[in-house]
DNA sequence: GTCTATATCCAGATAGAC
DNA sequence: GTCTATCTGGATATAGAC
């Protein structure tokens, strides 16, 4: 085989992969691990059954890799927005408002956080407890930003790690509204900043 | 056979199925619907696997009395305590603390709202959607109570509704929030109350 | 790389003994 | 009323053809 064909096949590679990824998010998001078949997944790639084995080893590989990257892309976010030249009070109605939008069209932000949730709440196992542990950049970063935010008096009084939790608690459970509810209309963002504004 | 046998025979009926269904309760909080075996029910309460379908037709049944009796039992604590001869605001924070407690402590509250956060996020279906038709009671009681708050300037501007939605969408995602993370650490409820408080 | 066919296992549900 | 044994369908994962 010539370099050439080996580069392309590695693509197709990757991009296949990533079709069945995308695919998989939509339907673990909807249905969550246990309730979701693999043959689900093959049919929302358009795809064979049997070529998801081809790429992924198990169901579970394939679902823990999308949770990694929601974790991932959750810190990722949290970090930007605190990179930004804006003051602390603003960071917060930034993120409210980005990751509540998100949820509120239903697309990959949304389905990032209800993956999130159906492994949280998924039974206890080595595999899924490594997940968690790491899954603290976003949290924390938040903290970061009210305890600064307190400092310059933007931001109330109170343990800011708690406030932090309330506040990705309160978006969860937001997720979890907009998919058990049809046709449920988004709060104001403002409300979870007034959570934690002066 | 005499009343009195029959009597009996009716009691030990009612005992084994709320026993399973305390059983049920927990693993189906704890695992799912979908990851939940029946024979890990039975097992939870101490009884064989078949017994379980003495008492209820098929899991659904099994699960779907559970989502029934969680969404009553949540609009019944919310009109109780709408029926105490406190102030408004002071409504939301026994709410806030009552449930946030009740969480805590990983009882039956804790399984409750778990249960029902289960099957919100599970696949739609006409048996799920119509649990969720009449689910809005503790949601419309915590509406009123808070238009009433405002009322008496003890609740900030803003629309009531939404803010009920994000009161209960932060709880529920801090029940999720401590089943995901071992030793969370529940915020202060007042955080929930100062949420909405002017 | 992709598909179809199949092996294998496991869980929901039932039957029948006690 | 309770248990054990069993039927049966369906889902994960694999094998092998193209």
């Amino acid at each position: 085989m010539s370099p050439r064909t080996g580069e392309q096949n590695a693509q197709i590679k990757d991009e296949r992969r990533e079709q069945i990824l995308t695919a998989a998010l939509k339907v673990f998001a909807l249905r969550g691990f246990a309730a979701t078949r693999v043959g689900d997944v093959a049919a929302e790639a358009g795809l064979s059954h049997g070529l998801v084995y081809h790429y992924f080893a198990s169901k579970e590989e394939m679902f823990y890799e999308l949770v990694s990257r929601a974790v991932y892309y959750s810190g990722q976010s949290l970090v930007m927005v605190d990179g930004m030249p804006i003051e602390p009070i603003e960071k917060v109605r930034q993120t409210a408002k980005y990751i509540m939008g998100g949820i509120e069209a239903g697309q990959e932000t949304s389905y990032y956080f209800l993956v999130v949730i159906h492994a949280g709440v998924m039974e206890s196992s080595p595999e899924r407890d490594k997940f968690f542990q790491g899954s603290t950049v976003a949290v924390d970063t938040m903290e970061k930003i009210l305890r600064e935010g307190q400092r310059m008096g933007q931001v109330r009084e109170g343990n800011p790690a708690e406030m932090s939790v309330m506040f990705f608690s309160a978006i969860m459970g937001l997720a979890v509204y907009n998919i058990t509810m049809p046709g449920f209309r988004m709060p104001d963002p403002e409300l979870l900043v007034s959570m934690v504004s002066k």
